[in-house]
DNA sequence: GGTAAAAGTCAACAACCGTTGGCATATGCT
DNA sequence: AGCATATGCCAACGGTTGTTGACTTTTACC
C-alpha cells in the first residue's frame, strides 16, 4: 500500500493551495478557502503544514527545471530558452504562486532570488558567457516581464501572441543579453 | 488664503498611503498604520476618501508622462524611452504602488492596463509604426520586467546596474521591438 | 463675540483571520 | 476482537481589519 490515506488529503490541500495562492496572493488566499476546496476542515491544514507560512513554502517548492543546453548553437540558445520557459509557465501553477506572492512577500521574493541565484546563473556559467550575474539577471527581466504580461496582468496583444511568435520576438533579446559585449568596463 | 487646511492633511494621508501601499501592497497596508504614518485618526482616512478602495484609487493616479520622441532619431528612440522610464521610476512611489498592487489586485491591473493602452499605445501610432498594439506589449514586457527585478524583487546584478548601463542594455531592446519586422504574417 | 460648519477624537461594531485544543471516528496491527 | 494510532471534525479564542456614529474642538465668517 504505497499511496496512504494521508498522501492524497496532504496532496489535495497543496493542489487547492497552489491554486488558491496562484489566483490570489497570499493575503487574499485564505486557509479557511483552501480547506473549503479540498473539501476538508480549516484545521487539517494546520495539522498537516504546521502554519500557513510553511504551507506556502511547500507550495511554491519550484524546479524550473532548465535544460543546459549544451547542444545548442549559440545564436539559438534564447529561443530554447524562451521556449522552455513558456512551456514550463503553462505546465502548472507554481511560478504563478510565486510571482503572485513575490511582489508583495519577502520570503516569496527570496525564494524569487534563490531560483535565480541557484538555478540560471549555474546555467550560464556552464555556457561560459562573462559576467554571468549581469546577463542572468536581464534575462530574468525579460522572462519575468513576459510572463508578468502574460500571465498576471493580462495585457490583451501579450495573451494573443502565439507561442511561436513570442519564440521569436523574445529568442533574439535574450541572445543578445547573453552574447553582446558589455556596455562599458568596471 | 490658498493652502486650507484640509489641503494639507489630504496631502499628508495620500503621501503615507502611497508609501505604505507601495512597501506593503494592498492588504497588508493597513489604514490605521497609514494614518498613523499621516498622525492622524483613521476615521480621518474614511472621512478625506471614503473606503480603502478609493483612497487606492486616489493614490494610484498616474500619469507616465511620456515625451513624443518627435525628433529623437528613429535608432535611439529605445534609449530615450528607457531612460526616461528609469527617471521616472526613480522620480516617485507611484509606479511601485501601481505594480505591487495589480500582481493580486484586479482593480489595480486594469489600471495598469489603462496607463498601456492609454499613454503607450498611442505613442506608437504617433511613431507610425505597425502593429503597435503587440510592439506596445512587448516593450510593456521588458519594462516592467526589468522595474520589477530592480525595484520589487531587487535582484542584486540588477540593483547595481548603473542607470547609464541599463540604459544601453535595454535601449536597443526596446528599438527592436519598435522596428523589427514582425515574425510572420497574420 | 457669537455661531454654524468644518476638522478632529474616541470608542465600538461586525466580520474575518490564523490558530488551538478537545472530542469523535476510522484505520491498521497483533 | 481489541486496542493504539492516525485522521478528521467542531467550536472557540485572541487579534486585526475596515468602517461607523456620537461627541468635542477648532476654524471661518457676520
Amino acid at each position: 500500500m504505497a499511496e496512504k490515506k494521508s498522501d492524497r488529503t496532504r496532496a489535495a490541500i497543496l493542489t487547492a493551495a497552489r491554486e488558491r495562492f496562484g489566483a490570489d496572493g497570499y493575503e487574499r488566499a485564505t486557509i479557511r478557502a483552501i480547506a473549503a476546496d479540498a473539501a476538508i476542515d480549516p484545521a487539517m491544514v494546520m495539522r498537516y503544514f504546521g502554519s500557513k507560512e510553511k504551507l506556502f513554502a511547500a507550495a511554491a517548492e519550484i524546479d524550473v527545471r532548465l535544460p543546459d543546453f549544451g547542444d545548442v548553437p549559440r545564436e539559438q540558445v534564447g529561443e530554447a530558452m524562451a521556449r522552455h520557459l513558456i512551456q514550463r509557465w503553462e505546465a502548472d501553477d507554481t511560478l504563478k504562486v510565486l510571482l503572485r506572492t513575490a511582489v508583495t512577500n519577502e520570503v516569496a521574493a527570496e525564494r524569487m532570488r534563490e531560483v535565480f541565484a541557484g538555478q540560471l546563473m549555474p546555467l550560464l556559467r556552464k555556457l561560459s558567457v562573462d559576467q554571468p550575474a549581469v546577463r542572468a539577471g536581464l534575462v530574468s527581466s525579460q522572462a519575468l516581464g513576459f510572463a508578468l504580461c502574460r500571465y498576471i496582468l493580462e495585457f490583451p496583444p501579450i495573451v494573443g501572441l502565439q507561442a511561436d511568435d513570442a519564440v521569436a520576438w523574445l529568442g533574439p533579446t535574450i541572445t543578445r543579453y547573453l552574447t553582446a559585449p558589455l556596455p562599458n568596463q568596471a
